[in-house]
DNA sequence: TTGAAAGCGCTAACAT
DNA sequence: ATGTTAGCGCTTTCAA
């Protein structure tokens, strides 16, 4: 039953026999006076004909749509579910819902989504990960203002929520130090994304310190993929002067390293060290378990949501949340520890 | 620039000095008679004013949106991502964008995505996952046919794809027994998911076959998290008559279980034999790489997109897909093998 | 306390 | 070939 073209606020005003703007006000249930009388009759009749207002004509006249977006760069990596989550809890709670875009780091595809979900679609949106520009053009503009908080750095003038990679990278590092290690290579992520550049600037300033010049050869780039972490940590553990530790740019990259060492022969801690970043599920449920940056994913969805929110409700304003990190050390490291 | 209010039809309309129906004939480009002056005039006044149709206004009127949905019951399984990718893939392709929704195997969730995009906000959508009622209630109705492609079992009279979880199962067990094992534990899946229930049953088949009932202790359920795999594994190797083999109805699982393995200091495979089913990205990732099910995640998703646009275009009615899996034999299930 | 009517931005008959 | 107009379903003045 029910099964027709949903019913319309006409017809639940003939029903009850009243104006729409009468059923309007009570559905819209702004205190606006409506005789006891009236409102029962028409809340009857909305029941009757379950009736639900239809949000495309509503938003078309101006009304938000209790709808925010969240643009990931890729949805593949299982650092953004966590995320997501974050997100979406604290949304949902709040009647909101969300809906997921990936980017497949494209600028183009993150083009069309900003698009898409700035056209009143939905009332704002998040946007994780960098490409905010395509060669030039920037993705945001000032109209955006007001409905759309960042996550990660940038240099845009929009409220964002933060984490500082390099200076976990740069304590990692230092782990790995303290650990006596010397030769520690870095597997980064894309140079081109600021968070990748962030932690492999981390990575070179706690390399520095012991006063030697770090040596290029100890760098490779990877792309945040595991296929890349693996060629990269299996030609590191081959070449003349192996390293005995590995820093990767995130875990997935880490566990491939781990993988390259096991088919050398290699074992994780004994003869090599791995260290990843992010601290993705898959960090703790691997063996030897990773020692990682841990990162409070899901708190970081969590807080842009929140400012999303506050956004919208036209409270907060320009603000960066920072949120903090922390080594978590498990046993790729070597040193003799709890999960 | 360009940052007022965004401009109308009108607005277009009056710059280029013609009607707002000529415009909307240019725009809609519908081999209608248009005068090429006057369509250069309106193309420039387009152009110059930034214009693009309000998709609300648009599919107020009933056009459609070129937005499908996809709702996931776990957006942290890694089985998703890939599956989403499929369904992103082919819709991209035909200039329809896709939003993604978690469930998180709530039903109360699945029933509100369903809303929110049955009512013309998608022109339809894909659902994969169990859960399509609500204690009784049909998420899905009448109403919706010709607008939504489920993937996996169910009773429902909507087009969808399928994969034989059963014969998978089966099989899966069947290497294990060819290797030489007899105690095979098997740690299910929710079994209030039919996916979960057709895997154990493919399992129950193959340890049916030699004969002997099998034994109960041997099956334990999870719930498709690492955690619930790590548990029951763990359990299960301590027991007195330990399995020589597990079969972990997902791969988070059954990485889980070679995680509890290792920490028992047994070795994989040597000592305990581990498959498991889905052939996540981290399947090939970890050591020892898992033996495992492989389904099509991809080519799900994408024939499951496919599906929907023929459906929206008016040309499928009822229909199943069906596509194969394939044991993808690794080392962890104890075979000399390349990866 | 309630109703009538004007739009929101667009498409699609129906004129011309 | 182009313009007029009537909605799509709803909210919101403005009247009554």
């Amino acid at each position: 039953m029910a099964d027709r073209r949903s019913s319309t606020i006409q017809d639940v005003a003939d029903l009850a026999q009243v104006s729409i703007s009468t059923v309007s006000r009570v559905v819209n249930d702004a205190g606006y006076p409506v005789r006891p009388e009236t409102r029962r009759r028409v809340l009857e009749a909305i029941g009757a004909l379950d009736f639900r207002p239809n949000p495309i004509a509503r938003s078309l006249v101006g009304k938000p749509t209790q709808t925010i977006g969240l643009i990931v760069p890729d949805i593949s990596n299982p650092y953004y579910p966590l995320l997501s989550r974050g997100v979406e809890d604290v949304a949902s709670e709040q009647g909101y819902t969300v809906f997921f875009c990936n980017t497949d780091r494209s600028a183009a595809k993150a083009r069309h989504y900003v698009e898409v979900l700035r056209e009143k679609q939905t009332d704002g949106f998040i946007f994780a990960g960098g490409g905010l520009e395509e060669n030039g053009e920037p993705l945001l503009s000032e109209g955006d203002s007001g409905r759309v908080v960042l996550i990660g750095r940038h240099h845009w003038p929009f409220p964002s929520v933060q984490v500082d990679n390099a200076r976990a990278a740069r304590e990692a590092t230092c782990h790995l130090i303290e650990l006596g290690h010397r030769r520690i290579a870095f597997i980064s992520g894309p140079i081109g994304l600021t968070s990748a550049r962030d932690r492999l600037a981390g990575y070179m300033q706690a390399m520095e310190d012991p006063g030697s010049r770090v040596d290029q050869s100890l760098i490779q780039e990877g792309d945040f993929q595991a296929e890349s972490g693996y060629q990269a940590a299996f030609s590191l553990l081959q070449s003349r002067e192996a390293p005995t530790a590995i820093f990767a740019a995130n875990d997935q990259m880490a566990i491939a390293a781990m993988a390259a060492a096991y088919d050398l022969g290699l074992r994780v801690p004994e003869d090599v060290a791995v260290v990843g970043f992010d601290d993705t599920p898959a960090a703790r449920d691997v063996r030897p378990a990773l020692t990682t940056v841990s990162l409070p994913t899901y708190e970081i969805g969590a807080s842009a949501a929140r400012l999303l929110l506050r956004l919208l409700a036209g409270e907060a304003t320009e603000e960066t949340v920072w949120l903090p990190t922390r080594l978590v050390v498990r046993q790729s490291s070597g040193v003799p520890v709890h999960i």
